[in-house]
RNA sequence: GCACUCGUAGCUCAGUAGGAUAGAGCACCAGAUUCCUAAUCUGGGGGUCACAGGUUCGAUUCCUGUCGAGUGCGCCA
């Protein structure tokens, strides 16, 4: 439809400039929302250099060339904007349009949350979960095959750390006296400590071999990974699989990326800068170093580590080749902050290795929790942490859900927990949902279906415009991955309902039900197309719509 | 210090591939309701879009600088 008045206005500007070459598709037509008209255009300003004319000289011709079947008035208004203004066909068929099924199905990964296995999940990892799950039923919705993956990191120091914390917790416990540090701390250390010393006291002593310690280890991991995916669960996050550092590391992508880059001259032999704290082996080997201050990054970045291990951005090069192994078109990954500075490298190694990757990272900035109207800043020192488990036991699926997403993903958000948990009209789900239910509401309540032509108030032409509009809307937000607008033009919907609700209360005339409690055909299709509107965005955000309050 | 993200109403935040009078919710003020659920609606006050330059028909949006906030800056993961 957009496309035939794009042709016509095109066609009207050749007549009297004959030799303009133009693109339809460069015509940019948008929807307005208020009395200035129902579409408009800024084509004339856009070519008014072209034309060597003034916009208001090109407008005047389109105005007097143009027309379309849907169109009943255009005007020409403020520095040279063309409106449009639709006639009641104009606005029905806005609700015929159609979505076309995606045909070229493509496949994409989604990985995220994928936790360090060294504790439980906390606030920070739920933004990215509902972010990146609510990303994959927004892909799903455009008719993409998502594959949702939770990544383990289970090797490196932190995982000898973890393990060294749960005998030290063991050894207390049970006065053993066994020679181990304490790194992490916390409740879920002595929890885990006690189920490993339950299925394995009878290896743990002075002198605990290798394959039990790693026995040991990978009982704990397990266990906290397994209770960290049953927290997401519980908000209907699901996982279609769960990878493992250390099963990656087996199928050796990192040596056949090694000699790529090799061949590349994009590695190099040789020393870093000795880091910070650095008090482990001292030896002089030489390591390998990706050059991705060729890329933009400040520095160069290790590959192997003094001892001829691979460093976890090795690691991490290979996990990510073993995606596109398993034959995914596209690749997201949803990051924390922390992870800001970290981009260049790993996108330049990836680049490098194979030019065609799409490969994307959404980034969720911190949120801060405010509680009686204070941000608390949460660390695990000050002993502040707050857990994914109990927040969401205090809020609920649905307000986790839907805070969690309602905000551009990579600016700062403050989380209020007391306006959440109030339930009432300042919470926007009850909003949206209060709408869906009235809709429900009326088509219980109705007798017959009429046939009787719709009233074409301001109110109801928002709403058709509105619902119009949806299309744009996942369009734009799966274009850049920002899922914010799905929950911003829920509530905008819902709210276009509620006025043309409320408008009848002035105008009966304009109600959906008559006196007979009959409803006209016309009115029947807006509330099912505004139901199902309301409920693919809703289950898109994966939050149910209510059919009562 | 360097890099990235950001600075919009009293508060929490949208918006900006450069476009008309910069929007919403909350808070505040004034109204609406025999009615399909008042968990709603309508109207009002409230802004130097951090500041200063630049680019052009036009800048909150792009560029540069300044100020302020956050995050990151390991051969940790």
């Amino acid at each position: 439809m957009f496309e035939s008045i794009k042709k016509n206005i095109k066609q009207a500007l050749l007549i009297d400039y004959v030799d303009l070459e133009i693109d339809v598709k460069s015509i940019q037509l948008e929807l307005l929302f208020d009395e200035k008209g129902d579409l408009t255009t800024n084509i004339c300003m856009q070519y008014a250099k072209l034309l060597s004319s003034s916009p208001k000289k090109i407008a005047e011709s389109i105005l007097q060339n143009f027309k379309h079947p849907l169109i009943k008035e255009i005007q020409l208004a403020g520095p040279g904007f063309i409106n449009f203004f639709f006639n009641d066909d104009g606005f029905e068929s806005l609700l015929k349009f159609q979505k076309e099924p995606n045909s070229q199905a493509k496949s994409i990964n989604i990985e995220f949350v994928s936790a360090n296995p060294t504790g439980p999940l906390h606030l920070a990892h739920g933004r990215g979960a509902v972010v990146g799950d609510v990303l994959s039923n927004l892909y799903e919705f455009n008719g993409y095959k998502v594959d949702r993956e939770y990544y383990v990191n289970n090797t490196g120091n932190q995982i000898n750390e973890f393990l060294s914390s749960i005998l030290f917790s063991i050894s207390e416990t049970h006065s053993l006296s066994l020679p181990y540090q304490q790194y992490y701390k916390g409740d879920y250390i002595k929890e885990i400590a006690n189920s490993c010393y339950e299925k394995f006291k009878e290896s743990i002593n002075d002198n605990i071999s290798t394959d039990q310690k790693n026995e040991i280890a990978n009982f704990a991991i397990d266990n906290l990974v397994n209770k960290s995916l049953e927290v997401l669960k519980s908000s209907n996050i699901n996982f279609n699989s769960v990878i493992y550092e250390t099963d990656i590391m087996k199928k050796n992508h990192f040596s056949k990326a090694l000699s790529v880059l090799k061949d590349k001259k994009l590695v190099y032999d040789g020393k870093l800068k000795q880091p910070k704290d650095y008090k482990k082996t001292k030896k002089e080997n030489n390591i390998s170093i990706f050059k991705s201050s060729n890329f933009g990054d400040d520095e160069d970045r290790a590959l192997t580590k003094n001892d001829g291990t691979p460093t976890y951005f090795a690691n991490d090069i290979a996990y990510h080749l073993d995606k596109v192994d398993r034959g995914f078109d596209k690749l997201i990954n949803i990051w924390g902050a922390d992870h800001l500075g970290y981009l260049t490298r790993l996108k330049s190694a990836l680049k490098s290795v194979k030019d065609d990757i799409d490969f994307e990272v959404v980034f969720c900035q911190i949120v801060n929790l405010k509680r009686n109207n204070v941000i608390q800043k949460l660390s695990k020192r000050e002993g502040t942490i707050l857990e994914l488990d109990s927040l969401i036991n205090e809020i609920g699926t649905d307000n986790f859900r839907y805070f969690m997403c309602y905000r551009k993903n990579d600016t700062h958000m403050d989380l209020d927990i007391d306006l959440i948990k109030k339930e009432n009209k300042e919470n926007p789900i009850y909003y949206i949902q209060y709408a869906s239910a009235r809709t429900f509401s009326v088509l219980k309540k109705k007798n017959d279906i009429v046939d009787k032509s719709l009233i074409w108030s301001s109110e109801l032409k928002i709403l058709y415009k509105k619902l119009f509009q949806w299309h744009d809307v996942i369009t734009q937000a799966s274009n850049r991955n920002e899922v914010h607008l799905i929950a911003h033009y829920l509530e905008n919907l819902a709210s276009c309902f509620h006025s043309y609700w409320s408008a009848s209360k002035a105008r009966p005339e304009l109600r959906f039900l008559d006196d007979n409690q009959n409803i006209s055909s016309h009115h029947e299709y807006l509330l099912t197309r505004f139901q199902s509107t309301l409920n693919d965005g809703l289950s898109i955000l994966g939050i149910k719509s209510k059919t009562e309050m």
